[in-house]
DNA sequence: ACGCGTTACTGACGCGCGTTACTCGCGTGG
DNA sequence: CCACGCGAGTAACGCGCGTCAGTAACGCGT
């Protein structure tokens, strides 16, 4: 059997001081002054001994854990698509890393399940919601308690500090390239249903920039993606049936992909037949035939973004209520100008 | 300021009952029998009061932590380029929950960083290493001093319960299946450098798959990959320079997308002129023109196998030394019957 | 009336650590 | 000579809970 760990007082008791000596020095407590002879006993034995201070005890003493929830709660389909969580979560650890702190991880499974205890039990200090729903009582109820939570998304109505992609300005950054580009009759795939938060916020980004240019709306030209490529296949079908666009705007690269898999079987070429710009920038884009015009999002940084943000809440610093963080086009060749049309000046 | 927490001598209090009846209530502890009468007097003093029970001390009285740990070792690249992640992690927190624990998690900068002190801190009860390293002191110490650990991806020579997806023979499913169709002058793009085991058991697979059809191996034929699409991109113009394949297996679906864009720019057309078969099937290769053959891994499953060996290990119950899970074939329109060959009966 | 088992509880300790208030010895200025 | 301050360190409490050993009351058979 394993030898019982050491704790501080074995410690104690080999530099021949008192627990409370050892618990100063290895917490290098400010105020205390403790001589260099004292001080490298008790560091010796805690070498020789390999000690390493329990923290669920420290945590119970210390009233705080040092661990920030992490709560999923988007739907599995969403996971799998989700190319850039796996990102963002590396972000959010690495923040967290760095204020000497930990995640714990969270899913739910849809239409149940609870993790308000996560925090009702002292198990973390903070929780960041990713993905909320507006039915989320739960989350409501948390909020007003006054626990420190942190949303990466959007929930309107609530009033908890977010962190967030600039969805609306991303969207405006695409339509506005393909409105350059002297096209006028653009489509619009959303990347998720308009109960997404994201989703809406990316139509409205089409819409704003079409009013910006005078372009009338037209809503044959628009329909629903859901996270996966398929129903982007399924919602260029509902579009070209409808209408003939010469752009389309997919609020999501891997919606794009069934898209653009769904304009080859029509006999469609892009950019010569439509131009196609998506969303999202995964590392995949680059290489799809042809390459895909699409607008990047700092996926990493939005999770050091939101791991701050808790952070700071935490320690009681000041928030801010709403940090969106910039999107960037990245023109590829799946845009081209308008057939016949002369290039605008930019 | 928020009043402070109800604790279970609070519930006592109003119950009129002592703390550890209130315990054995809440905890309704086999073999203590409590009289319906006082079960609920204390049942509805914790509800009135919105008792929720400290996890830090029951962690601390308990001596243990009901979470585990996953540590990451995958370099940023990898993580940016793995689009099962994020579905093993689900799988992994989902096994964890079932069992009422919870997922720590741990990402590693590479060439710094411990983790061991995760588990040696008593924060967590087990540790799932995902995507070891051949170099890594801290796990073999941390294994040799009997930590619970499961390792989640290979690590010859440790004897440590592993899990893991079955490479060579999803590596063999894919290249017999290109066998079948005729083809024998067959390359293979490694899904990353041979340093990592996936990679080097992929192209294990290959081999025997070729070596079982008595077709010679030819070093001009294979290229090393490296998780990205632009790595797919480099190799299959190495390979091109060299010598030309009638088939093409690459062990990763990312990395396939970029081979694809590099035979398209030497006017190979796909599977007209080259068959190309994958490895991962992400749910984008579907999509892609022309859709991939791939071979598919239960990406949920392995995060679930991971969790219940790692629980499995901590209750003290027996472990498999090695789990692998099965693969599977998915063939797609990316390829086809070598030009002029027979089809084989099957 | 007495022993004995059973029911229904409770007192007190321990988990490992942080922390406050306190002690003790030793100059030192008055 | 004494009060005082200061450096060096410690005893003891608290964090919130699980749990063992024990106790008081009560019923029951003889």
């Amino acid at each position: 059997m394993p030898k019982r760990r050491p704790t501080s007082a074995d410690v104690a008791a080999m530099a021949h001081v008192s627990r409370t000596t050892v618990s100063f020095v290895l917490n290098e407590r400010a105020g205390v002054k403790i001589p260099d002879d004292t001080r490298r006993r008790v560091l010796d034995a805690a070498a020789t001994l390999g000690y390493h201070p329990n923290s669920v005890a420290r945590q119970l003493a210390r009233g705080a854990s040092r661990s920030l929830g992490l709560v999923l709660r988007q739907s599995p389909e969403q996971v799998a698509n989700d190319g850039l969580l796996a990102e963002t979560l590396r972000g959010l650890a690495n923040a967290a890393r760095e204020a000497d702190h930990r995640v714990l991880l969270e899913t739910l499974v849809p239409g149940e399940g609870s993790y308000a205890n996560l925090v009702r039990s002292g198990r973390t200090d903070g929780l960041i919601v990713s993905g909320p729903r507006y039915d989320d009582e739960e989350l409501v109820q948390l909020v007003r308690d006054g626990f420190p939570v942190v949303i990466q998304g959007t929930l309107p109505g609530l009033d908890v500090p977010s962190v967030d992609i600039d969805n609306e300005a991303g969207a405006r950054l695409a339509v506005e390239h393909l409105l350059a580009l002297g096209h006028r009759r653009i489509a619009c795939i959303t990347n998720a249903p308009l109960a997404y938060t994201a989703a809406s916020e990316r139509l409205t980004g089409y819409r704003e920039a079409l009013a910006a240019a005078g372009v009338a709306e037209e809503p044959a030209l628009i329909a629903e993606g859901a996270f996966d490529a398929q129903s982007g296949h399924r919602a260029v079908a509902e579009i070209l049936a409808r209408t003939t666009p010469d752009a389309l705007f997919v609020a999501s690269d891997v919606v794009a992909i069934g898209a653009m898999a769904g304009l080859r079987e029509a006999g469609l070429s892009v950019p010569r037949d439509i131009s196609v710009v998506g969303f999202d920038a995964i590392p995949l884009a680059a290489y799809l035939d042809p390459p895909l015009t699409t607008i990047s999002l700092p996926a990493y940084d939005l999770g050091v973004t939101a791991g701050r943000a808790i952070l700071d809440r935490i320690a009681g610093r000041p928030v801010a209520g709403r940090t969106l963080l910039p999107t960037e086009l990245i023109v590829r060749a799946s845009t081209a100008p308008r057939h016949g049309a002369v290039r605008w000046p930019v």
